[in-house]
DNA sequence: AACGCGGCCTGTCGGC
DNA sequence: TGCCGACAGGCCGCGT
């Protein structure tokens, strides 16, 4: 299975980065591929010389590394986008977008198969004025996402479900993978329009979100320490799906084959049973 | 204004 | 065998 960072694995990367380069001094950078920077490259390798890393943060899906003078770095890993520490000097894998040299000899490279991956250079009080991070919504935790907010904005939303979970400006980090699961253990139908769902719907779908996402961070946590210097692999929690990638394999809740059928544009897996629209009466 | 959809990317895989 | 289209998918930007 390809590593597709969702909110878990983005918390992952931020664990490993913290443990790796936070205190860290950056010397210089490279730039090698200057489509998936903000600002002009010889202006992004020019402004980033001598910051130190002060600390990693993530907000969403999105990394946001905290550099002295004020500065953050936008990062969002898209799809394949992984972050990798090594010595100056040792063989660089294939589609290495970003080096950044550190004062310790180290180097922090940053690299991208699809060549999907973003990077914004900012002052700090402008990164919740970049286009996604100024519409993103509350943090999947039961601090952040109240069961009244989702009832509002899912009153007011008719679309389907699947494609309202995947919005990052209602609910943020959720991504197909996690989508397809928190539906499934809802036994809520991927194409029942948001605004359709009722109350006990809305409470299991809020209650599997938290929770979900908190046991894959807790999952994906405890593989860290196996890592030695590369944070961009996927931890343990694909043992865990119960919904994506089951094409054709048996319910594990009624023994009935699972469906794939695209929604909102998306690969989504379902079982037709467990998770019926509203009104389909038949078994 | 909310929402759908094409485009961005490259590696992989199935079909002929 | 080799080619080639379909597919994978998060998000931006545009059109309705």
């Amino acid at each position: 299975m390809a590593f597709m960072p969702e909110l878990p694995e983005v918390q992952t990367v931020r664990q490993g980065l913290n443990k790796l380069v936070k205190g860290s001094k950056i010397k210089s950078v490279e730039v090698l591929y200057p489509k998936m920077i903000n600002i002009p490259a010889e202006d992004f390798e020019k402004k980033l010389a001598g910051k130190e890393i002060i600390q990693i943060d993530r907000r969403g899906k999105y990394l946001l590394f905290r550099l002295s003078d004020d500065l953050t770095l936008v990062s969002h890993l898209r799809m394949e986008g992984k972050y990798e520490v090594q010595s100056e000097g040792t063989e660089r894998p294939k589609h290495t977008n970003v080096v950044f040299h550190l004062t310790d000899g180290r180097e922090l490279r940053y690299k991208d198969t699809r060549m999907f991956g973003k990077m914004a250079l900012v002052k700090n009080e402008d990164v919740y004025k970049l286009s996604g991070l100024n519409k993103i919504g509350p943090e999947p935790t039961e601090q952040d996402l109240k069961f009244d907010y989702m009832k509002e904005i899912m009153h007011k939303s008719h679309r389907k479900i699947k494609g309202f979970l995947l919005d990052q400006s209602k609910i943020a980090g959720l991504g197909n993978i996690y989508c397809d699961e928190v539906l499934w253990l809802s036994k809520i139908n991927p194409e029942q329009l948001t605004n359709e769902l009722s109350d006990d719907e809305i409470r299991r779908l809020r209650a599997n979100i938290i929770k979900e996402i908190a046991a894959a961070i807790k999952d994906h946590g405890t593989t860290v320490h196996s890592y030695s210097n590369a944070y961009g692999e996927a931890g343990q929690f694909q043992n865990q799906l119960h919904a994506y990638g089951r094409k054709d394999e048996k319910c594990e809740c009624c023994g009935t084959t699972m469906e794939k059928i695209k929604v909102a544009q998306r690969g989504t897996t379902f079982c037709p049973k467990c998770q019926k629209l509203h009104g389909d009466l038949s078994d």
